[in-house]
DNA sequence: TTCAACCGCCAC
DNA sequence: AAACGTGGCGGTTGAA
């Protein structure tokens, strides 16, 4: 079973590979100045409290031995890696280690104490190798923070790390999800949790003091631990330990920060001594915020209702058998930490001819659409304007609809901003202040390259930019952007251009016609056409297809990083995202046929239907939508007789019919999806957009009617689901009264940051935010404990398929041609199974066999 | 040169 | 008073 799981580190155990692949930076000169610095640093290395250092191999061999020795105690973990930019590359067979650390316990005594450095660069760049079993054993226990990142610059070693106890950065995340996304670095939970951490390491240590049978080189390490380590709590980041203001050419001291390298801190004596107790502390902090956030997520009970006075406050579990935040860790995420780092190193297999095809296609047909549209727009303005930059907004914005006012800004939750002092970049330059927008005049001008090399009066060389200048059309500016500009979005260029393969021509025509010119307008509409056309290509070739040229390795697999890192728990996938490929009718170019199963295997997309809906169905227990998802059949069709009587009627004579099966001839009576499409339609948008927390006027725009038609229809919809009304109302006063939401399993989502600033925007977004994460929230839980199930499942593992992707309501999987028909049979039962208890209403897996992605949906 | 704000667009 | 939730990301632009 194991040999299918971790087949592709058996593909990288050959350590020469990993070497040539990771390893070949290590040969450049600069590598060489370094490990000339190193080797004299490394002499006169200061001894510092509580840290051991390893470097040759027998001391390698004993502190394993020590760490063994512990085995019944997790052991905390960090790396320090080079050979990798982590802002923008993924730790998949790119970057490795410089030095790693560990700290399993104050007790724990490696020779100097409990904390740990392992060097490993230059001569002893093999060290971490000695620890391969020790890494791999699956026995002892390790905590991360941030595994996946870890993990797999380990990885890259030819060491599959095992024993997975826990990540801080998953625990942080599920106590609370909904702070800034770099609140969860080490530095910065250390600060958050300071005072506990506190505690813990002083109980702790009392705790150890008191026990029987210490050794002596235990009682040496809890003396150093309390001398030298004790009130250590904080964690400083790299920046403010390291970065130095820049000193100028005139002696004094410029405001911009400069950083060293990994390489300089690890290699530089003036930085050393610094560099490793900065790199210890990180494996002490991350034991000591493991212990502390696993308390205080067993603490947070997940019943609100109970106070922690009732006498069954303590073991109360929920209908999932969960007690408190701890239960869902131990339960779920856990696992989740473990199957997201595996579907990261599996990867996609790409099927590169293919997207290279697509390239070449996409920049072919972008090109006419462009010359097309840049004539047109040469044909509106007196100077030249050849190069005009279709993805510039404010360049589009400008040629449409200037001269015109900006419109009155509205403050909302995300624009709003306090007055506070000056802010900093980390490099030291001052952090820039929104400017605010202006009035858009007639002409504007805009920097472009100056390619015809033109030499300005007073100039004896040409400049490298010179200007091109923009005369507004002055359109009447259709919507606005958040700032006050006039948006020059799809829907606005789309309402300018109007249909005009049906010669219904949009608003630009009138510009133009009214100005006695009838035949410029339609060439105008022609022209905003082939822009949106251009458009659409761009943002295919740009976002999807040159990106997963350029980020599929060397084997033909593409790893995205996969993070929890959503205030709904769901997940994010980044370099690159595979969560939003476009859909099949949006992907002209079939950019899903670019996802592949490997040679002899095949892929299995299984998808579950109407997920959000069923979660809301069963949180609210509304009868009128679980009676229609169990009668089965078109959902939204069901939604719409249930808002039209008169529909409803037509549907108890035999006149309509919900759904026909084409298979037994021609339908007797004609289907709502046909009949009333539109009705159908507006259900649709309806069942979706209420979990949204939509509201009149937002349909009303969406659907071009006025409000009060809107509203109408929203109250139809209501009005057969009376348990979701009251449902959103709970949630609402749970949300203003006490600050918090809650999802399906239990998880919280906290609040106040929408209720902080009473004014209407944030408290309206708070709102809708608590009644679209217990929905949301919901169905990650689901999918969540559906990957769980199914990673552990034995007969899967056995039939070869493992996990590649989740996409929010669906799972990839891959796997032997020969077994996907079984495999397919046990992944939807699972799915639809993930809990021991049923939901209110059946989930629906739609599964599918494929070679590619685009054949699976 | 670098970075962030802004705009816009992709997914579920 | 605002008007649809959760994300990632590419391009342009101007500031430091």
């Amino acid at each position: 079973m194991i040999k299918f799981r971790f087949c592709k580190f058996a593909q990288i155990n050959n350590i020469a590979s990993i070497k040539s692949r990771i390893g070949g930076s290590s040969k450049t000169p600069e590598y060489d100045l370094y490990r000339s610095y190193y080797n004299k640093t490394i002499e006169d290395v200061k001894e510092q409290p509580g840290v051991t250092i390893v470097r040759n191999v027998n001391e390698a061999k004993r502190v394993i031995e020590i760490l063994k020795k512990y085995n019944k105690q997790p052991h905390a973990w960090d790396t320090e890696t080079i050979d990798i930019d982590v802002k923008s590359e993924n730790p998949i067979n790119r970057g490795k280690l410089i030095c790693a650390s560990a700290f399993a316990g104050p007790e724990v005594n490696f020779g100097n104490g409990p904390r740990l450095f392992i060097d490993n660069f230059a001569q002893n760049s093999d060290i971490i190798m000695l620890f391969k079993d020790y890494f791999e054993d699956e026995k002892i226990l390790k905590i991360w923070h941030n595994y996946g990142f870890d993990r797999h610059i380990i990885g890259n070693h030819g060491i599959n790390v095992q024993g997975f106890f826990g990540d801080t950065m998953h625990m942080a995340r599920l106590l609370d999800p909904s702070k800034q996304p770099q609140e969860y670095s080490l530095a910065k939970l250390s600060i958050a949790h300071e005072e506990e951490i506190k505690q813990v390491k002083t109980k702790r240590l009392e705790c150890l003091l008191k026990k029987p049978n210490l050794t002596e080189e235990e009682k040496q390490s809890l003396q150093i631990f309390k001398d030298h380590l004790l009130d250590i709590n904080l964690k400083t980041s790299m920046k403010q330990i390291f970065g130095q203001n820049k000193e100028l050419k005139n002696g004094e001291v410029s405001k911009l920060k400069v950083y060293p390298k990994i390489l300089q801190m690890h290699c530089l004596p003036q930085y050393i001594n610094q560099w490793i107790e900065y790199s210890t502390l990180d494996s002490e902090i991350t034991y000591f915020l493991c212990l502390t956030l696993k308390d205080l997520l067993n603490k947070t009970k997940i019943f609100y209702n109970s106070k922690p006075t009732d006498s069954d406050y303590h073991t109360k579990k929920n209908e999932f058998g969960i007690n408190c935040l701890g239960d869902i860790y131990s339960k779920y995420w856990n696992s989740l930490g473990e199957i997201l780092t595996e579907l990261e190193r599996e990867g996609m297999q790409v099927d590169i001819s293919h997207v290279n095809n697509i390239k070449i296609q996409a920049e072919q047909d972008m090109k006419q659409y462009e010359q097309n549209f840049i004539k047109w727009v040469q044909t509106t303005q007196e100077g030249d304007v050849s190069q005009f930059n279709c993805s510039s907004t404010q360049q589009l914005q400008q040629l449409f609809f200037a001269p015109c006012k900006k419109q009155q800004v509205k403050k909302t939750h995300q624009t709003i901003k306090e007055d506070e002092e000056d802010e900093y970049l980390s490099d030291g330059r001052k952090k820039s202040i929104r400017k605010e927008v202006e009035d858009l005049s007639e002409i504007k001008a805009f920097q472009i390259d100056n390619i015809h090399q033109i030499v300005k009066e007073n100039q004896r060389s040409p400049l490298k930019y010179t200007e091109m200048y923009i005369k507004g059309l002055g359109i009447a500016p259709l919507s606005y952007t958040p700032s006050g500009m006039p948006s020059a979005d799809y829907n606005a260029l789309k309402q300018l251009a109007g249909d005009v393969e049906k010669q219904q021509y949009g608003l630009i025509y009138q510009h133009f016609a009214s100005k006695g010119d009838p035949q410029k307008g339609i060439d105008a509409c022609v022209a905003i056409n082939d822009l949106l056309e251009l458009k659409s290509i761009e943002v295919l070739l740009h976002t999807f297809i040159i990106p997963l040229i350029e980020l599929t390795d060397t084997s033909g697999r593409v790893h995205t990083s996969i993070n929890i890192n959503t205030e709904t728990g769901r997940l994010s996938s980044r370099n690159p995202n595979l969560l939003n490929q476009p859909a099949l009718e949006k992907d002209r170019y079939k950019i899903r046929k670019s996802f592949v199963a490997k040679q002899g295997c095949k892929l299995i997309v299984a998808d579950y239907g109407q997920l959000e809906l069923r979660v809301l169905a069963h949180m609210t227990k509304c009868k009128a939508m679980i009676d229609a998802f169990l009668k089965g059949g078109d959902f939204h069709s069901r939604t719409v007789i249930t808002m039209f009587p008169s529909i409803q009627e037509e549907i108890e004579k035999g006149e309509l019919l919900i759904e026909w099966d084409k298979s037994k001839g021609k339908a007797p009576a004609p289907l709502v999806k046909d009949k009333y499409a539109a009705e159908r339609r507006k259900a649709k948008v309806l069942n979706f957009s209420i979990a949204y927390g939509k509201t009149a006027t937002g349909f009303a725009k969406d659907w071009q009617c006025d409000i009060k038609e809107a509203q109408k229809t929203i109250d139809a919809w209501f009005a057969q689901r009376k348990e979701v009304e009251q449902w959103q109302y709970n949630v609402r006063m749970i949300a203003k009264s006490q600050f918090f939401t809650q999802t399906l399993l239990g998880r919280y989502r906290y609040l106040e940051k929408y209720f902080e600033q009473q004014t209407r925007s944030y408290i309206n977004h708070g709102l809708r935010a608590a009644i679209n994460t217990p929905i949301q929230g919901g169905a990650a839980d689901i999918v969540i404990a559906a990957m769980v199930k199914i990673y552990k499942n034995e007969t899967l593992k056995d039939l070869g398929f493992k996990l590649l992707l989740q996409v929010h309501d669906e799972l990839i999987l891959e796997g032997p041609e020969e077994n996907a028909q079984a495999a397919l049979m046990i992944v939807k039962e699972l799915m639809e199974n993930p809990f021991e208890i049923q939901l209110e209403l059946p989930l629906e897996v739609d599964a599918k066999i494929g070679n590619n992605w685009y054949e699976c949906k």
